[in-house]
DNA sequence: CATTCGCCGCGTAAA
DNA sequence: GCGGCGAATG
């Protein structure tokens, strides 16, 4: 497709987005409203009819997926672009690393051009080896890596003392220092120093401006120049941290325009540093003028209307499309129960002419999944897990590279120690005799001990042939327990990384002893990237994945699993979590293109999570779900009692006439179910609402209120929002007659 | 060195 | 609402 035949594929506000030139301009892009239609339009715009050049451009992404995408998307239409050419298309931190060896002074900063990344498992074994040699005092060192990237922000604002009160921000020192020695440079330390450097270029140009008096374009080498990019495109901009919001403004010139797209209702990330302000706080920063795109494209109306009930207050999303079908809400007995369904289920959209790939299961948390790939794999239903695991987070591969780094380092007794005294992969010891052991180890007593010490030798000469020989030689089947139900799995892992020593070894043409030394030193070992199952994007498989990961993709059936109170959502710890939490089914839902179909259990199964429907799934108006029996036997009882308690004192204090038996048939029911309210005194209270007007305030606990409204059924607020006015008049017998009859009818209808 | 008490966080994940 | 870690006790 050419670009006239895009151009003219776009709606209003996606042109007015294209041909936009303000200073700088934010774009409110609604879920599945063709963001990224947009921004590539604008590229091309700016490219093809505005004579912008594409090394002129920084478009700045959170994944490299959406890097690539955007990347590709924009090859195929000028194929002649060089990857310098785009060398300011990718992740903010692939750009800074791009301006670092390319364009900026990081001598200065105490690196050379050459630098390497240190990954974050590195990193943390790096900070563990030096609080070790300085003998610092260190609390929660198992969750040291996360430490790391929680308090490093932290440190860079100058603070000196952890909230553990240790020795960490004397650590985070000794590790600048390091990596510098190194030569490597972390995540975190490429978007900073980039920062650092582009702010201080600024100043010194300032200051020889000032004291030469140049002309504003005036050409002066000093030394190591950046031209600030013309144009700075952001996408997803509701995810930036407040790191990255320092980049874009060092990033940005005094002429340098901006333009940044985000959708602040799937802000789903800010518990990993994202500034739920983000949105707001760039438009007031730049004084940006403010787009939108309103027009969903994805989702059938009913699909949109149900998630809309998950939007900010005020919020909305317009449709482009016809009704479509319900929504299906489905009970299981629990997780297994529906595997088994679903299975079933699949298989016969699959023989109807579905494909596979036009299916995915979102979960809330990963353990989720394992039923569903067990049950699955048995039924023949083809799947794939979107999940990738570091060489650290697999148990046994964890267990495994201690017992190389043990068999190419002697030294290493913390190594040896953690392989022996492993409570499932190590020798099961008794902790006094493993001491006195390792105090003295003697040859003979700990078969695995001496494999590990013997292994230089061993493979001194052998160049290896296919991993089998290194895991028969520390017999490991010993140590994986073969009865045990993880080991087909982790004997694949093992032997997978088995393999890859020996490659990696005749690579570099040296005996597996050094060539499996020299890979625990390199960081190819934290580059492997294992995933649990072999992604195959071209095969024809049902996708499973968190709510998280689905975020930016679509499908044609969309399941998602688990509406139970504890999991969708799952309990926070404050209101901002809650939001999070309904802000990541509003994502989920709006994956949909023609079916939803959500479900909940029974019986759970899991610690702090609710049997029976989530509140999620009564906020959903009914008149769009297909719920067997319509209601949810808990929601009928509590109905039944609030209609109960109106009907009876509305009868007794008025006189209303009732047939005899209707009236026996109440009071049996009456008996039966809420015998407790008998006497209570009557008061309703009234509520206000923007949209649905007046309603009676059916249930309320600290945090959210239940309110039944004439002609939209009941809704559930969260207090904190304020969206809804609580009518301090209680209201006498007489006057509540009206929505009693409301209520009475709402519930048998 | 063994026990006990109190605190932290659990889960979601990109570079 | 429990499990793991770390600091404090004898």
């Amino acid at each position: 497709m050419n670009y006239e035949e895009q151009w003219n594929r776009l709606n209003e506000y996606q042109k007015a987005a294209v041909l936009d030139e303000s200073p700088a301009c934010i774009v409110n892009a609604n879920v599945g409203s063709g963001k990224t239609t947009v921004l590539i339009a604008k590229i091309l715009y700016l490219h093809m009819k505005k004579q912008v050049s594409i090394r002129d451009m920084a478009v700045l992404t959170f994944t490299n997926k959406a890097a690539g995408e955007i990347k590709e998307r924009l090859l195929a239409i000028e194929p002649k672009l060089t990857e310098e050419d785009l060398a300011g298309f990718g992740t903010f931190h692939s750009v800074a690393m791009n301006y670092l060896r390319t364009r900026l002074d990081v001598e200065s900063m105490g690196w050379t051009k050459q630098f390497l990344i240190i990954e974050p498992d590195e990193e943390a074994e790096l900070a563990l080896r030096l609080s070790k040699e300085q003998n610092w005092k260190i609390k929660y060192k198992n969750r040291l890596k996360k430490r790391l990237e929680q308090e490093y922000t932290a440190f860079r604002q100058g603070k000196t003392k952890s909230r553990y009160q240790d020795d960490m921000f004397l650590l985070f020192e000794a590790l600048q220092e390091e990596k510098k020695r190194q030569n490597k440079m972390s995540f975190s330390d490429l978007i900073e120093v980039c920062t650092k450097l582009l702010n201080r270029e600024d100043e010194q140009k300032e200051s020889t401006c000032a004291d030469d008096s140049l002309p504003k374009n005036g050409e002066t080498d000093y030394g190591h120049r950046s031209e600030k990019p013309e144009w700075i495109i952001v996408d997803e901009v509701q995810d930036s941290d407040k790191q990255q919001m320092e980049f874009l403004t060092a990033l940005k010139g005094e002429h340098t325009r901006l333009f940044a797209v985000g959708d602040p209702n799937q802000l789903i990330y800010s518990w990993r540093g994202s500034v739920e302000t983000m949105f707001y706080s760039l438009k007031h920063q730049f004084d940006a003028k403010e787009l939108s795109l309103p027009v969903n494209y994805r989702s059938s109306r009913t699909i949109l209307e149900a998630a809309g009930r998950f939007l900010q207050y005020g919020n909305t999303v317009a449709g482009s499309r016809e009704e479509g079908m319900p929504i299906k809400v489905q009970n299981h007995y629990d997780a297994f129960q529906e595997a088994q369904y679903l299975a079933q289920k699949i298989k016969e959209l699959h023989l109807g002419g579905m494909e596979y790939g036009e299916i995915a299961i979102f979960y809330r948390l990963q353990s989720q999944s394992e039923i569903l790939e067990k049950v699955f794999e048995r039924e023949g239903v083809p799947y794939t897990v979107s999940l990738k695991k570091t060489l650290r987070e697999i148990p046994v591969l964890d267990w495994f590279v201690k017992v190389l780094t043990f068999a190419c380092n002697q030294k290493d007794r913390y190594a040896a120690e953690a392989v022996l005294s492993h409570p499932f992969y190590g020798e099961g010891m008794e902790k006094k005799r493993l001491k006195s052991f390792l105090a003295e180890p003697k040859e003979g007593e700990v078969d695995l001990y001496d494999r590990m010490k013997g292994f230089q030798e061993a493979f001194s000469s052998e160049t290896g042939k296919d991993g089998m020989e290194i895991y028969s030689y520390f017999s490991l089947d010993a140590s994986l327990h073969p009865n045990a139900a993880s080991y087909e799995e982790d004997r694949k892992l093992v032997l997978d990384l088995c393999k890859r020593l020996v490659i990696y070894s005749q690579e570099d043409q040296k005996s597996l002893a050094k060539g499996t030394a020299q890979f625990l030193r390199s960081s190819a070992l934290y580059g492997i990237q294992i995933l649990k199952e072999e992604e195959n994007p071209g095969k024809d498989q049902v996708r499973l994945m968190s709510l998280h990961a689905s975020k930016g993709l679509e499908f044609t059936v969309v399941f998602i699993i688990g509406v139970n109170d504890g999991l969708i959502p799952l309990t926070g710890r404050s209101f901002e979590q809650e939001e999070e939490e309904r802000r990541l089914f509003f994502v989920g839902m709006t994956r949909a293109r023609e079916q939803l179909e959500l479900s909940y259990y029974t019986n759970p199964g899991q610690p702090r999570v609710n049997g029976g429907p989530g509140r999620y799934l009564n906020m959903l108006p009914k008149h769009l779900l297909d719920w067997e029996g319509s209601q949810a036997p808990e929601e009928k009882m509590a109905n039944l009692k609030q209609l109960r308690k109106a009907v009876r004192r509305e009868q007794e204090k008025s006189g209303y006439a009732q047939s005899k038996a209707e009236a026996a048939t109440e009071s049996v029911a009456a008996e039966k179910i809420a015998p407790a309210i008998a006497g209570e005194e009557l008061t309703v209270r009234k509520v206000r609402h923007p949209k649905y007007g007046i309603g009676i305030l059916v249930d309320e606990n600290e945090m959210t209120a239940e309110v039944e409204f004439e002609g939209y059924g009941r809704k559930e607020f969260l207090k904190a929002f304020g969206e809804i006015e609580m009518l301090q008049r209680k209201i006498r017998e007489k006057k509540c007659r009206t929505q009693i009859f409301i209520l009475w009818r709402h519930f048998f209808y």
